[in-house]
RNA sequence: GCCUGUGUGGCGGAAUGGUAGACGCUGCAGACUUAAAAUCUGCUGUCCAAUUGGACGUAGGGGUUCGAGUCCCUUCACAGGCACCA
């Protein structure tokens, strides 16, 4: 029979998706196996705000991809899934709502593991984690010990910003114009004990290690690298005149002869001690202390200093006395905190020096006058150095200072100690004891886990693990005297730190939650995928870990993320009123002249750029509404159908809706085909090309190149594409449909290829039609297309365009094994490329075989 | 301020230095239908000829090349990162 492709019923997509989730559960296909050729797909892992956003969507989609691409590819898959489940919002809510934030977090994780399971991903569910676990952060807290007895874990006094009304640390994100974001107190600047993991130990190598990520950003590898900051120079102690040194780092020794004063942070020991004679420094240091609070403020500030009366003696120049300020632009936290200034080339301190009437010296030599210079030239002004490039001089300053006993090479790093300490209860506890006699004393593996006393009491100010009446007192494990509990727990980003780790665990009850066999199997993450703004931070951490641990004997990789991914945000366009007020998108209409306006009250409406979905600019869109509308294959296809991976998303709804028809442009064309009795059967018996048409030979080479088209785009991620090269083939079977009939293992064997194409992005479809079909098994577990290289287009006749001076003027259709002159002499004849030679002589004619003729007059 | 990207139709975006605009959205037309929707089929960068064709065109200006969206220089715009880093 031959029905009617345009009566073909909607596609029931609730139905499928049901009926292939459940077989998919069921099965176990999913489930990760050691076996040769192992491929790990991991994808950030999500907090559990309440709700999946189309963030969360494309993040996981696009890791979907990957997974069941590599999965038809015979690889042995991990893909696992879990929760970054401790962290502030929770506390807030238990605040708000009294609720107790393990059942918030888990009423969430409820929630949110539902919508995800709807969209059909192939996760290992049974490798679940989540890190408010007390099995997972009671592994965390071994970790912590771990690291503790290889030396990477110290105390120190830091500066906090401190919220005096609710008597807690504020993170610099929670301080806003200089007050805490929820009291609205001025916030101080507190110094505070904290706990510091030493990832500056690892600053050669987090930064040497960048050179061998290939399969990372180079975007992402920059910030990196600017994060660590890395800067070659020397150490120099400078004689201070009436007794004493300063240790100043330069980048630029070769400019000493061009110093002119020297500089102290306002923080510096050194400024402190003169503070207590000095009252001018006294008092500039005063003002330092409330000013530098806000980060806005300090970013606004203009140079201040105050001279401290104090000078020291020029390493080259004996007789050379520089005096030494306070100076607001010099930070504590890089080099020594202290510089000396050449205010001929920097920019800072010819400000400084302009201000503050300090002379200026010029010794690099440069074309124009106007300073400070920064660029490259000779040295000038400057002894024994003049003359020489700055590099040379660079060398040999250092030599001298060397010589001389007062400076040496040296390194240093912007990258500062990773403080761990956060005064929250929603947190893996830190298991350290401060004890009256033995001090800090860390606890022993028998006294382990330290787990998180279940009823805190939120008040809203302080700590309520400190506040808490009981939990902190224990007897010292090295004593037994008693003593108390750390109180902090950790930050956050511990968690995120190895969670990829734990999911390689072969039994996941294990009390050994590191399998070290297992973890040597499935490390490292072949794809990581996730968002840039982790791009800094969280993966810089979990490459600290991976080498730490590594270095502790526990696993054997030094780097965790083989190849990374960065998906750009997903952005629809806003909707404000004239005053700002942001609209839904149900508030607004477009009026008969193209305008928008309100519904209600007909104000007008300004339309605003795309931007990141966000609910209080009122612009998001909720996954579940569109799967319960479109189903959540044509949701899948949208979210990589437009943009490429890295780059934002502009989501539109009428984008969604074409892919929703061509989700039923696809269901009907198997269906047609299973009408018309086409199955597996007879796709088995391979294509003859012999038996076919010119035109069908023709149609199958091309399906040939859209095979390979769509396994390239899949192999570089360009999703985009690989949709743009399925509906390319959709329609190219369309176009051949009623030919297509009368051939049908050509037709079976094509639509095999497609459904298994289709099946990365389209997953519960692809296996409706694979069986519909009558094929074996899953489309997931069948092997990826092959496609025939003997019968790409390229191999075959090639059309080839003929240029006249570069400009093009037709095209021939020619044998590519054709000799060169042969293609000249059929060139010619083509009508519009005669005209355009005319009677012009030829003066040069080129062809480069396979693209491109071109004729120079 | 510094660093890094990006800039292509009405829109999202394709194009190993070799036919710019694949694919989709929007829009227009035709077929089917009593009609609409859905579906199927065309067309859809601008301008001129109005069929064949021609001119212009990848943020602006310059350069290299037989040939440039692609490489180089320069200006501008936007985005991201860092922000007194010695």
């Amino acid at each position: 029979m031959s029905s009617d492709i345009s009566n073909i019923a909607q596609y029931n997509f609730s139905a499928v998706e049901e009926k292939w989730q459940s077989r998919w559960k069921n099965s176990g296909v999913f489930a990760a196996n050691v076996k040769k050729n192992k491929y790990y797909v991991l994808e950030m892992f999500p907090y559990p705000s309440g709700n999946i956003h189309m963030g969360h969507v494309r993040n996981y989609v696009l890791g979907d991809i990957v997974a069941r691409y590599r999965k038809s590819c015979g690889y042995s898959v991990l893909h696992p899934f879990g929760w970054d489940a401790f962290g502030l919002p929770a506390e807030n809510a238990a605040l708000k709502n009294g609720l107790h934030p393990r059942q918030w977090t888990e009423s969430n994780i409820e929630t949110m593991k539902k919508q995800i399971a709807a969209m059909g991903l192939s996760y290992d569910w049974s490798r679940e984690l989540s890190t408010c676990s007390e099995q997972y952060y009671a592994f965390q807290q071994k970790l912590f010990l771990l690291l503790y007895k290889q030396g990477l874990v110290y105390r120190k006094e830091s500066e906090v910003n401190w919220d005096p009304v609710d008597n807690c640390v504020l993170a610099n994100e929670q301080v806003i114009d200089g007050r805490g974001w929820r009291s609205g107190a001025v916030v101080e600047k507190k110094m505070l004990s904290q706990w510091f993991f030493k990832i500056t130990d690892y600053a050669e190598e987090l930064l040497s290690g960048l050179d061998h990520l290939e399969g990372w950003p180079e975007k992402v590898k920059l910030m990196q690298r600017n994060w660590i900051g890395r800067s070659e120079g020397c150490l120099l102690s400078f004689s201070i005149t009436n007794g004493g040194t300063l240790d100043v780092f330069s980048t630029r020794p070769e400019t000493l002869f061009g110093a002119t004063f020297l500089a102290i942070s306002p923080d510096h020991p050194l400024a402190k001690e003169i503070a207590a004679t000095n009252s001018s420094v006294k008092q500039f240091l005063e003002q330092w202390k409330v000013g530098a609070v806000s980060r806005e403020f300090i970013e606004t500030q203009t140079k201040e200093g105050v001279d401290t009366g104090l000078t020291a003696i020029h390493p080259f120049l004996p007789s050379v006395c520089l005096p030494i300020y306070v100076a607001n632009f010099v930070l504590m936290d890089y080099g020594t905190g202290a510089i000396f200034a050449t205010p001929a080339h920097d920019e800072r301190d010819y400000d400084f020096a302009v201000k503050y009437h300090l002379p200026i010296k010029q010794v690099v030599e440069s074309d124009s006058d106007s300073l400070p210079y920064t660029g490259e030239g000779h040295m000038i002004n400057s002894d024994f150095l003049n003359g020489l490039t700055i590099a040379e001089a660079r060398e040999k300053a250092i030599e001298r200072l060397c010589e001389q006993g007062v400076g040496q090479r040296r390194i240093f790093f912007r990258l500062k100690d990773w403080g761990v300490s956060r005064q929250r209860y929603w947190g893996c506890p830190i298991p350290m004891v401060h004890c009256d006699t033995c001090g800090i004393v860390p606890l022993r593996e028998q006294d382990l886990p330290v787990l998180l006393p279940a009823d805190p009491v939120f008040s809203g100010s302080g700590n309520p693990l400190d506040a808490h009446p009981t939990w902190k007192h224990v007897s010292c494990p090295v004593c037994g005297k008693p003593a108390v509990r750390e109180t902090d727990t950790l930050d956050t980003f511990v968690d995120s730190s190895w969670y990829f780790l734990r999911y390689c665990a072969s039994d996941f009850n294990d009390s050994n939650l590191l399998d070290k066999e297992a973890i040597s199997h499935w490390l490292p993450v072949d794809q990581y995928v996730g968002g840039v703004e982790h791009a800094i931070l969280h993966l810089l951490y979990a490459r600290f870990f991976t080498k730490a641990l590594a270095d502790c004997g526990l696993i054997s990789v030094r780097e965790p993320f083989n190849n990374l991914l960065t998906q750009g945000m997903v952005c629809k366009s806003t909707f404000q009123t004239e005053n700002g007020e942001w609209l839904y998108p149900e508030q607004v209409r477009k009026n008969s002249d193209g305008r928008y306006e309100t519904i209600d009250s007909h104000e007008r409406v300004i339309v605003g750029k795309s931007e990141k979905m966000s609910k209080s600019k009122k612009n998001i869109v909720s996954p579940d509404a569109i799967m319960s509308e479109y189903g959540v294959d044509a949701m899948r296809l949208f979210i990589v159908s437009d943009s490429p991976p890295d780059k934002d998303f502009q989501w539109n709804d009428e984008g969604l809706e074409g892919c929703w028809r061509f989700v039923n442009r696809v269901w009907r064309l198997f269906k047609y085909a299973s009408e018309c009795g086409v199955s597996a059967n007879m796709a088995e018996h391979g294509v003859d090309v012999k038996v076919l048409s010119e035109n069908l030979v023709a149609f199958y080479r091309e399906f040939q190149l859209i095979i390979k088209n769509i396994t390239a785009a899949l192999q570089s991620h360009a999703m985009n594409k690989m949709v743009a090269y399925l509906r390319d083939a959709v329609n190219k079977i369309y176009n051949e449909l009623e030919e297509l009939q009368s051939q049908q293992s050509l037709f079976g064997s094509v639509l095999g290829d497609l459904a298994q194409l289709m099946a990365p992005v389209m997953p519960h479809i692809s296996e409706e039609v694979w069986q519909l079909l009558g094929f074996d098994g899953f489309v997931v577990e069948a092997e990826w297309p092959k496609y025939d290289e003997t019968l790409l287009p390229q191999t075959q006749l090639i059309k080839l365009p003929v240029q006249v001076n570069g400009k093009l003027r037709g095209t021939i259709e020619v044998d590519p094994a054709l000799a060169e002159e042969e293609i000249f002499t059929q060139a010619l004849m083509v009508p519009n490329v005669k005209f355009a030679i005319g009677d012009k002589p030829i003066k040069k004619r080129f062809f480069i075989k396979g693209k491109v003729v071109n004729f120079v007059v």
